[in-house]
DNA sequence: AAGTAATCCTGATCGC
DNA sequence: TGCGATCAGGATTACT
């Protein structure tokens, strides 16, 4: 499943490529992929053909593509892309075809001519839009698209404030999981690296946010932070092909983790197995021992 | 208002 | 060989 680090991977392959791009055509195979953009598939070809890409951005799990020039109601605008599920990116060249594309976009670049990219999505949790950018509300010189301003930032932004953070979560009264999956208080989590980042810091899953001392709070942040950035450096974490970077090659680290999906398995830490209960219509593994609730 | 549940969605895989 | 059941969960909407 696509998380901050899968999309970060994603985007950095992509922006040496996009930059500078102009997208000539795009083909709409399957509607149900433009269920974010606002208007019908012909609008959204209409607003992209003959643009040209300035950067690749990302917050969070959101990727986005500024664009030159302004729309018709003449803001800033942006194709925003997110993963969903099963979403993925592929940059080709213009003979190459994948199964399960659901859009694809022909980009003419000035130094690397003619590209293709395919976004394909087998379960169609993921989409694409045009969307106009605006001020965040901390940074204002920082343009976010209007879909994204209300995710928090991730917690490898640099403005992201820790301090907030750990006071949100001092009010929350839901379970730690839950608040680390809620994208407006810190973006970029999902069930994997939730999971990973519990199991390193201790803490049991179900755990209430605010019962957490500010010192667990803190390692928790911290651990969430290592394992967003050991992932990142090896290059996302793959499962059933379901995640392939920018250039078709699948990421390779899942056997690295230490409790997603290892029900049965010892915990690298105690030896005691792994334990998967069912806890908001996903998976969460947990060693019952080194994360016992308090 | 905050917290939680429901909803969307499909193809690879498996057992019979 | 075919066919139905099973499985994965991010973000949004709709509730309580």
């Amino acid at each position: 499943m696509p998380e901050l680090p899968e999309v970060e991977v994603v985007r950095a392959g992509l922006e040496p490529a996009v930059t500078g791009a102009r997208v000539e055509a795009i083909t709409v195979f399957d509607q149900r992929s433009l269920r974010r953009h606002d208007g019908p598939s012909e609008d959204f070809v209409d607003q992209l053909t003959g643009r040209t890409i300035v950067s690749a951005e990302r917050r969070g799990k959101f990727l986005w593509l500024p664009l030159a020039g302004h729309g018709l109601d003449a803001g800033p605008q942006a194709l925003v892309v997110h993963l969903g599920m099963s979403g993925q990116v592929l940059l080709r060249d213009r003979a190459t075809d994948d199964n399960l594309t659901r859009i694809r976009i022909e980009l003419e670049h000035v130094d690397h001519g003619p590209l293709r990219l395919n976004f394909v999505d087998q379960r169609i949790f993921g989409s694409m839009a045009i969307d106009s950018l605006a001020p965040t509300v901390d940074h204002p010189e920082q343009l976010v698209p209007s879909a994204v301003a209300h995710i928090a930032r991730d917690p490898l932004d640099e403005r992201f404030d820790d301090r907030l953070f750990y006071e949100r979560l001092s009010r929350r009264n839901s379970g730690i999981k839950r608040a680390l999956l809620d994208q407006t208080l810190i973006s970029g989590i999902g069930n994997i690296y939730a999971d990973e980042s519990l199991w390193a810091a201790r803490i049991h899953y179900e755990q209430s946010a605010a019962s957490l001392s500010r010192a667990k709070a803190r390692l928790l942040l911290a651990e969430v932070r290592l394992v967003l950035a050991k992932a990142l450096g090896e290059g996302g974490t793959s499962f059933d092909a379901q995640y392939v970077n920018v250039n078709g090659a699948s990421g390779y680290f899942s056997h690295s983790l230490n409790a997603y999906g290892q029900q049965g398995n010892p915990c690298p830490r105690c030896g005691t197995l792994i334990v998967r209960e069912s806890f908001m219509n996903r998976g969460s593994h947990f060693c019952p021992k080194c994360q016992r609730l308090r």
